[in-house]
DNA sequence: TAAAATACTCAACGATTGTTGAGTTTCAAG
DNA sequence: CTTGAAACTCAACAATCGTTGAGTATTTTA
């Protein structure tokens, strides 16, 4: 029977598949089309002909099942832990993306459920702008590694340098990005000088007895 | 405290339980609600139904991300030397009139070395009575067990067999509950009525693209 | 040099998906 | 007897999904 022998995939098909690879791994799930496209800034459309091209050399298969019907040739191993230590970055002032400054300085453990979403790292939060997004001076932000972000969601961006946690807001032609804050007026800047590091998923607060003895 | 009994799943709940699971094994991906409708011959809203009920029962999680996404709660395996399983024990009203502690919900993961400050638990909060100490709707706190507390601190406090999130403030010979939130008013009771069940001493928050959408 | 494959954009179609409202039935507990 | 939950039906909405056509630029193959 003639049986479909792998081919060598391109170099891009090759990142895609591992890309959707470590999806699977982390989601418990395979990918939609428009999440992988999200993932490396393509459409829909270029993510379609990618995957035909795997399929067609017999890397992984696509669905009878509809939506999200992805099977892997060779499918990903399963390791499940219960948790798993996400790296807290503290301050991002000075380097360029967060992958530089990879100085974990403490480590959150997080549930199974919460590692499946992606790559995760966490930042200390200094500041009050995002106060009336209950997100407090001192909390711990979980943050999904990401390039790309949707409206409405709280990023963490990087602009010259400086990193800031600010809710997303795409207006036309320019980026909008809004503090939760009344007295802090939002800052506007051009897609291109703005570099989303990812997206918050999760806020994380310690309190102690510091923090009670300034309420009473 | 009144500690209840783990809910149990009907019977029905863990037929279609044990069938997602078996599913998710053979087809690598989890189904989706008109698929579980279709073995078992009923309609996506009685699924939806069944699945609302595993989900509040800490049986599964349902997706933020979309179609398919379903992420199953695995019986607990091997014990994890860094993190350990915080029961979820139900919901408090941090609003106005208030609910009893109910049962157990879910787990929550924490890291170990908050585990050592004693026994804790976890509650979902409902409302909006502690805004402003960055508390939301929705959000779970992380509780330690104890009777008594320190002034400021946030207690889960029991009033006639309701619970409530409030600051803590001995005045003289009566406690003030404090909300925090400038609409509500405190409650004034005397020592003997009120019952603290424990301590906040961590927040925890879990955003989803739902939450972006209604910032957008 | 021509042809094929690769890697994309943009706009759009129809199908599938999660979700909801309104109402029914069954069955056990107060 | 009443109440409430669990488990359903039917119809429908909006969002998301896979997919497609038409077109462009680049690289690889024959």
């Amino acid at each position: 029977m003639a049986r479909t022998i792998p081919t060598e995939p391109t170099f891009r098909q090759r990142q895609i598949l591992e890309w959707v690879r470590r999806f699977i791994v982390a989601q418990g799930m395979p990918p939609t089309v428009r999440e992988i496209g999200a993932a490396f800034s393509i459409t829909p459309r270029a993510v379609f002909e990618i995957l035909q091209a795997l399929e067609r050399k017999g890397h992984l298969m696509r669905g009878a099942l509809g939506a999200r019907s992805l099977v892997l040739t060779q499918p990903p191993r399963h390791a499940c832990p219960h948790c798993a230590a996400v790296p807290v970055v503290g301050r991002i002032a000075a380097g360029g993306p967060i992958e530089a400054i990879e100085d974990r300085e403490a480590e959150l453990t997080v549930s199974h459920d919460l590692c499946r979403r992606g790559e995760l790292f966490a930042l200390r939060v200094k500041g009050d702008s995002m106060i009336e997004a209950g997100i407090l001076d001192g909390d711990t932000v979980l943050v999904r590694k990401q390039a790309t972000a949707n409206n409405g969601e709280i990023v963490v961006a990087l602009l010259e340098n400086e990193a800031t946690l600010k809710y997303l807001h795409r207006e036309g032609r320019r980026v909008r990005l809004q503090p939760a804050n009344a007295r802090l007026k939002p800052i506007y800047v051009e897609p291109t000088k703005l570099s989303i590091q990812g997206v918050v998923i999760g806020v994380h607060r310690q309190l102690d007895r510091k923090a009670a003895r300034m309420n009473s």
